[in-house]
DNA sequence: ACACAAAGTTCGCGTC
DNA sequence: GACGCGAACTTTGTGT
């Protein structure tokens, strides 16, 4: 089998490197994220709720109208609204 | 219909904006992280590759973990320890 | 290190062949769900809102009612109802 | 706000009866898995670890192919193949 | 009841 | 823009 070139091979664990230190900061950023909803629970939060909401408000409002439209549209066809 | 009191109501917003602001720091980070493969794609890598060596760096030390368990916890089970 | 015992043994085949055989059977119905979906989409259906019509139909309406009350009660208080 | 033509009523409905008849089938599938994990334990085996190998034995395949694809793909992306 | 682990589901990205 | 792949989130089960 074929050898990597000094430089490539550089290059290449180079680029791991990097990946895995941002994903590094990514995990201890969620982590807080869930030490936040922790604490939010222990002051009698429902923590699915605030989940719903932060997602919510994440969304465009058109689309989400647009969706709920299209929803509402099937519930009644189905008799559940 | 159930209100929140003062209290409750700027804890709700506290919360909620706390989320959204490591949320926002996780977004930039992926965003980087993105950036990187953008690049390494750019200097000839394939990207899907460098994302599985990734992967399997991550999994191999859960993997050996795991392998140890097999035995102890099934030779328990077989009542072999 | 020690062996199992010949009976032992075929139990823990018999074991993992039944599993891996229900298995297979969840597998391919899981696909069979997909097409479904798939043919629906071809006949103009939004996919994710009949996902969201099936999941809705499992809740336990109690259920469904006091979470909706939760996430009113904290919509209103974020100002977003 | 928008209704539904009675043949796509029709349609609708048809969809989600389908839909909940797999999942319910699945449903039954899943339960057989977990009765057989049940008898299983009965007999002395640690669940955990028999799950832990259903689970291997479908990794190691995915792997396999997973550490072919490195060497492909990877190669190509270094100008090697 | 809570925390941790695992399964299942959903979402987004890159590809064709 | 349809599709498949991989990642993230949600939910369910389990052990403490």
């Amino acid at each position: 089998m074929s050898e990597l070139g000094a430089n490539s091979k550089e290059q290449l664990k180079s680029i791991i490197d990097r990946v895995e230190n941002v994903e590094a900061e990514i995990k201890t950023l969620s982590d807080d994220r869930s030490d936040i909803y922790k604490e939010a629970h222990g002051n009698g939060f429902d923590v699915k709720a605030l989940k719903t909401i932060v997602r919510m408000r994440k969304q465009d409002p058109d689309k989400r109208a647009e969706q709920e439209a299209i929803l509402d549209t099937y519930l009644h066809a189905m008799g559940m609204a």
